[in-house]
DNA sequence: TGCGTTTTGACAGTTTTTTGACATTGATTT
DNA sequence: AAATCAATGTCAAAAAACTGTCAAAACGCA
């Protein structure tokens, strides 16, 4: 089982890493940028969240997420805020249950162990962009009738063009979403955005990787006089 | 929303009824038998369950529902017991939340609400794709009047498959469930597919797994003209 | 022990991903 | 305007990863 922990205490973390660590594969946030971040980009089962958090607020990052993220894991918030408002909130921004400061650990771990038997729910999850398509569930871009399947790669590249357009992100940014820390040493990027470009040109659409030069790349729908 | 309240003290019925009803349509049931009766009987979008009760215990009431209703609605239950073997007891029976007396109603509403967003679970006896049909009971899969028995794994497979299908599912998963943390370390997923496909296509079903490369097996019905 | 189930390990074939060498581009400096 | 430099495009080929296949070994149980 894996779960997320979004907790900027450490002596919460190191308990609750302590307790569940036998059943359940942890990862860990520090604050709300960095939660929503890896919340987004990995599949956990179960994502516990405290409300209190650096960089970001809870509240804000269940919204965010629940409005994002494509898979869906159960949110469970933890909090020292325990008036029937502050739950209500709570709720109302996507949580799953709720459990207030101070909890039991093994109170903790059977209410992940029930929000992990539910199923996860599925954003509609095809992305689009001018006149194409593509569903990083199977990893085809389409325009209309025809469409080509992506490797792997090439669909999360896509994927992150799409979700940002029509802004531009970062090569940077691509590369640590793809590789994390230890991103390939030379320009596989580079030909992984060529090889895009030639699906793409292949399907006749509109669309077209455009390079902001030291900016990055923006998927970008060609106006007619082009 | 259809809520069923299994709850044989008349006072809380009448508090519940009230706050509840502008938004739910609200079914009693005063004794266990009873509760357990409807509850299988209906599709509710969430089961209220108090575990003191006449004729038949919350817990056991639990269990029966677990293993013989189709389609799954959440359950909380509602009681005075609070200590976490007692919690325990409840989630293990397949609670999906849990609260103690004395509650606010409105907790009780914002935590009703949260259970019924998520998706009910089916466990439907038999499943189905295409023209397979698949018992997870007997581990038999079967095309009209043909049918072959699959050994313990190769039925774990095949149900998740089918649990999946259309999508694909990743080996990671598969594996995950099957085996848990510590996978076989040496190709037997692949081996355990293999072996599948020789049963399905010996089966001369139109169902077939396809690799996803990278990205796992999906089970899928062949179209005619391949 | 014997038998069915499950895992292992080796190999081959395929696809994906990375590498590296070189060309091109655009901005900046001289 | 020419020279320069870093960023990017292009492409083929090497490397790595993934998957299918299958026989044999290990396991678990009656």
């Amino acid at each position: 089982m894996r779960v997320l922990v979004i907790e900027d205490n450490l002596g919460i973390q190191a308990n609750i890493a302590d307790f569940l660590e036998p059943d359940c594969v942890l990862d860990f946030a520090y604050n709300g940028d960095h939660g929503l971040e890896l919340a987004l980009a990995n599949d956990y089962d179960v994502i516990v969240l405290d409300l209190m958090l650096p960089r970001r607020d809870g509240i804000g990052l269940c919204r965010a997420y629940r409005s994002e993220a494509n898979l869906q894991a159960p949110i469970l918030m933890l909090t020292a805020r325990d008036t029937l408002e502050d739950k209500e909130v709570g709720f109302a921004a996507g949580a799953d249950d709720y459990l207030t400061k101070p909890f039991a650990l093994r109170e903790l771990k059977i209410r992940i162990d029930a929000l992990a038997k539910r199923p996860k729910i599925k954003n509609a999850s095809s992305l689009n962009c001018g006149d194409l398509t593509f569903d990083p569930a199977d990893n085809i871009v389409s325009l209309g009738s025809s469409s080509k399947p992506l490797n792997n790669k090439e669909g999360l590249i896509l994927r992150l063009l799409m979700e940002a357009a029509p802004n531009a992100i970062s090569g940077e940014t691509i590369s640590y979403r793809i590789w994390g820390e230890e991103p390939p040493n030379s320009g596989a990027l580079r030909t992984h955005i060529y090889n895009l470009r030639k699906i793409l040109s292949s399907l006749k659409t509109r669309c077209e990787i455009e390079t902001d030069r030291s900016r990055g790349y923006r998927l970008k729908e060609r106006s007619f006089d082009e």
